[in-house]
DNA sequence: CAGCATACCTACTCGTGCGTAAGGTTACGC
DNA sequence: GCGTAACCTTACGCACGAGTAGGTATGCTG
């Protein structure tokens, strides 16, 4: 009923591709401003140009649409490092160039991951999502630091390599949120902040310097 | 309608301060568990053994509630950490006693404190709380260094200095989500290597020694 | 033992927002 | 030039959960 009377339609007809990536533009947007539970699907149809049955004939449920987000910035952000460090240099030319390349990331999409990150923490389906993203991080850092270690004819313990990749990554966060709110703040500066804090500290470990707890 | 035909009643009659902490005390666990918005305020109730009505008189609206929450967590934190860290001390005595009281507290309220520390990041109307918290702790790391600093002779910017202070605090609460979800784990011995890539890094930054950016 | 405050309950109202049913319009292959 | 598949709409059902109305029991104070 109530039939628009076959004019020219309100809408333009678009190939299925191009409406998904502004659904998930929309998406990205409008949860990374509320929070998963307080965006509504009316409003990311809305902010996408489209009426809210599209959005499910496409991504699906609400949580399988925020899962689609994750994924594909997860995705873009894995990739911008992974081809900014490459693995045939030396470690900590390598960990510049990833820093340097996440903080660059993070600058660029300040609103859209910086805060997507912040969100998929809390709420349970998500979390091991986000925890698998990071875990591989964490991975190839300790891989890295590894490597070099060994290089140098040293041996130190998984965990304790682990523990040391957590920290590291753990303060890239910190700085990227830092990052995320303050739009004055330059991505390369953050990075080279990052690195002098990381690097002194895993390079003196890296040679073999220890703190012992004192008597009490 | 349906009154109880006056028998023993079902419920114990309580002081109205004890009930509270009784509240608070589920609020915190089924928020953490579930999230500010999957959690509803009848599990709440239910879990703490009242009614909803109660919650209602006593701690006010689902986010005051949540505030609420936020407040004795962080007040209970905050005052771990400064009794243990007292100013008189040198600056690497001080960092280490509050490390290690804050990786006690979260050890022994891994779902409780951790994980609210994880929700409240989210959703807007806390989001300011929390990092009025944050910042705060910063502002005291960073007051160490400085302090450091200075006795050692040397001179420092202010934001070089908050950044730094900034790192390692989310170090540290990277490395207290990971002791969170390791039940195993040893919090003296998280902290210690905690202690160990702070300190070695900052201690390095400390005796002048610096970083900078290679060629590409 | 009146009376008053406090602790506590059951049982609703009502808004909000996810997900869907049913139907209209455009483009493309044959 | 006509089906048919893809694109897109309006308008609704329905559940869930925040907050409330209104009533009952208990104990303290005079």
């Amino acid at each position: 009923m109530l039939a628009r009377v076959s004019s020219t339609p309100a809408y333009k007809r678009l190939p299925r591709a191009v409406r998904e990536q502004q659904m998930l533009d929309a998406a990205v947007k409008v949860f990374s401003r509320r929070g998963f539970h307080a965006a509504s699907m009316d409003e990311i149809a809305d902010d996408a140009g489209i009426s809210k049955p599209m959005v499910y004939a496409y991504l699906g449920t609400k949580e399988e649409l925020f899962v689609a987000c994750l994924h594909r910035e997860g995705t873009r952000m894995t990739e911008a490092i992974a081809g900014a460090a490459a693995p045939d240099l030396p470690a900590d030319v390598r960990l510049w160039r990833g820093l340097r390349a996440f903080f660059g990331f993070v600058g660029a999409h300040r609103d859209g991951w910086a805060v997507l990150y912040r969100q998929a923490r809390g709420s349970q389906p998500f979390a091991g999502e986000l925890a698998t993203m990071r875990a591989r991080l964490v991975e190839v850092v300790a891989g890295m630091l590894g490597h070099a270690l060994r290089a140098e004819g040293r041996e130190v313990g998984e965990t304790e390599l682990e523990v040391v990749a957590y920290a590291l990554v753990g303060a890239s966060e910190s700085l990227a949120d830092w990052l995320a709110d303050h739009p004055e703040a330059d991505p390369e500066k953050t990075a080279t902040r990052m690195m002098n804090a990381a690097w002194l500290g895993a390079g003196r470990l890296l040679h073999g310097a220890t703190w012992h707890p004192p008597q009490v």
